[in-house]
RNA sequence: GAGGGUGUAGCUCAGCUGGUUAGAGCACCAGAUUGUGGUUCUGGGGGUCGUGGGUUCGAGCCCCAUUAUCCUCCCCA
């Protein structure tokens, strides 16, 4: 058979592996920073924990396991009798009772609402691992990938939008990747929808506005005219959506369009509250108020965030936002939250575009020793074996072979140095290493060959 | 869910309006070169042309089906 792997999945190779896990490494690092505190949780949920958490259409798009057993003489009729039910659409939990994650926020929720007696509040968690989603895969898009997400929950306080903000900030300085950070608040949204015809406006506003910068102005428009709103109605949004200038301006400006909006007050306060740390940021200046800043999840109720990396051509990689009640739909209610995530796999593509990746992360052995023969390489195995000791990866050409091969595999793997070992070397008891970078060579007496690397 | 493109050597792909024995580059192996690579040269191994049917004297090429994969829209990260 010819190997293949499930439609949407990946391997990584071993420079990949290196590139992802600094990205982890690097966002990991600066969530500890804020007090945050790792958390895994299983591949699998229960089926019934996740169902019905993500609208009708992420329903369809989550990946169900099927029962074992299903063959057992016993069960047979009654696998039959619930498969009918299957192929109506309906989930029985005699076919299917566990399902791959989708996401990390409804497992994180299940979390707290678990162990809420447990915990003390507020309770900060990171968390990065895959999910798993059963869509058509595209450019961007799998069916497994990563999620990064950062949340802390039990706490109104709007020094947690500050912090997360702060997060963003340090990581994409620790990655060099230069971004915008938006943030909007989603009662300024809601304002605006009570200011032109109501509530019952707000998601079809809501969907129409973020999609302004992908389908412009005019198709803005057509969609919301489209919902049912009038002329009159629509000229308030598209004034709006022309608020420019400081951040400053921006309010100003807010004010006097939804200023009779108790909504709108409501949200110049928590936007005004972050812009007034700005001078405590480590980069204020990548930071900017977006009214037209939506996020399509309806859930979030506070503060949204959106980064956007600079120079690229390529949608958000990272967005949040402040939601109410996570855990209500798990029984515990009165747990309000606000959190953040990174799209790892699209920071990848940016830093593989701009060029970002530190170069040591391209090669693992930093020398490979020559297989010139067995007595020399059982004197190259203890030289390997102490420059592996003192922390310098070092490996040995599996087995004697012409110079020409060991050279090439040497290249193939990055490896920068190699060292060769024959009998005027054993004799003289000194170790021939070769730049092969520069070409140059020179003779190291062997118990200096650790010091050697360890200095470079 | 809707709509496109592509499946030929390990990889990237050529292959004319259907016509003998299906090619190239890279990679791999051997040699020129038994302790100094990246260049060059010579030789070599490798393919039931995704699968199944059909049209034809003849199909890698045309038609139908099927499957895999990539992409666009919807939605999302």
């Amino acid at each position: 058979m010819k190997p293949s792997i499930p439609q949407g999945t990946r391997d990584f190779s071993a420079e990949v592996v290196r590139k992802r896990q600094f990205i982890f490494k690097t966002i990991s690092t600066v969530f500890e920073r804020y007090g945050y505190h790792p958390l895994e949780t299983p591949a699998m949920e229960n089926l019934e924990t996740l169902m019905g958490k993500y609208g009708e259409e992420g329903d369809r798009l989550i990946f169900r396991i099927l029962n074992n057993g299903l063959d057992h003489p016993k069960k047979q009729e009654q696998a039959r009798v619930d498969f009918e039910k299957v192929l109506e659409g309906k989930n029985v939990p005699g076919i299917s009772e566990r399902a791959l994650k989708y996401d990390l926020t409804i497992p994180f929720a299940r979390y707290v609402a678990m162990n809420h007696g447990q915990l003390s509040f507020p309770f900060r968690r990171y968390q990065i691992q895959p999910v798993w989603r059963a869509d058509s895969p595209q450019k961007g898009r799998y069916r497994e990938f990563y999620q990064c997400d950062a949340d802390v929950v039990g706490s109104k306080s709007l020094l947690n939008e500050v912090e997360l903000t702060s997060i963003y900030m340090e990581a994409f300085a620790l990655l060099k990747v230069p971004v915008e950070i938006k943030i909007n608040s989603r009662k300024m949204l809601s304002a605006l929808a009570n200011a032109c015809g109501g509530q019952e406006y707000l998601t079809d506003i809501t969907v129409a506005i973020d999609k302004l910068d992908k389908i412009g102005i005019e198709k803005v428009k057509e969609e919301i005219l489209r919902k049912g709103l009038t002329e009159e109605q629509y000229s308030i949004i598209e004034k709006y959506l022309h608020i420019s200038g400081s951040p400053a301006e921006q309010l100003e400006k807010a004010a006097a369009l939804l200023g009779s909006e108790p909504l709108c007050e409501a949200a110049i306060a928590e936007i005004r509250f972050i812009l007034d740390y700005a001078d405590k940021l480590s980069s204020p200046e990548s930071l900017f108020v977006d009214f037209t800043l939506a996020r399509g999840l309806n859930y979030y109720t506070g503060i949204i965030f959106e980064v956007k990396a600079k120079g690229v051509k390529m949608g958000s990689i990272g967005g949040g936002g402040r939601y109410d009640e996570l855990t209500a739909t798990f029984g515990v209610p009165n747990i309000p939250g606000v959190g953040i995530s990174f799209g790892v796999d699209r920071i990848y593509d940016v830093m593989e575009e701009l060029g970002l990746f530190p170069e040591s992360l391209k090669s693992g052995a930093r020398l490979l020793f020559f297989n010139l023969g067995e007595k020399e390489t059982k004197f190259a195995f203890s030289l390997a074996q102490e420059l592996r000791s003192k922390n310098v990866a070092a490996e040995i050409f599996h087995e004697t072979a012409k110079f020409d091969k060991q050279f090439k595999y040497a290249e193939k793997k990055n490896i920068p140095f190699v060292a060769i070992i024959g009998s005027k070397e054993m004799e003289s008891n000194t170790v021939m290493v070769k730049n092969l970078a520069t070409g140059e060579q020179q003779s190291i007496p062997a118990n200096e060959l650790a010091a050697f690397f360890e200095s470079k």
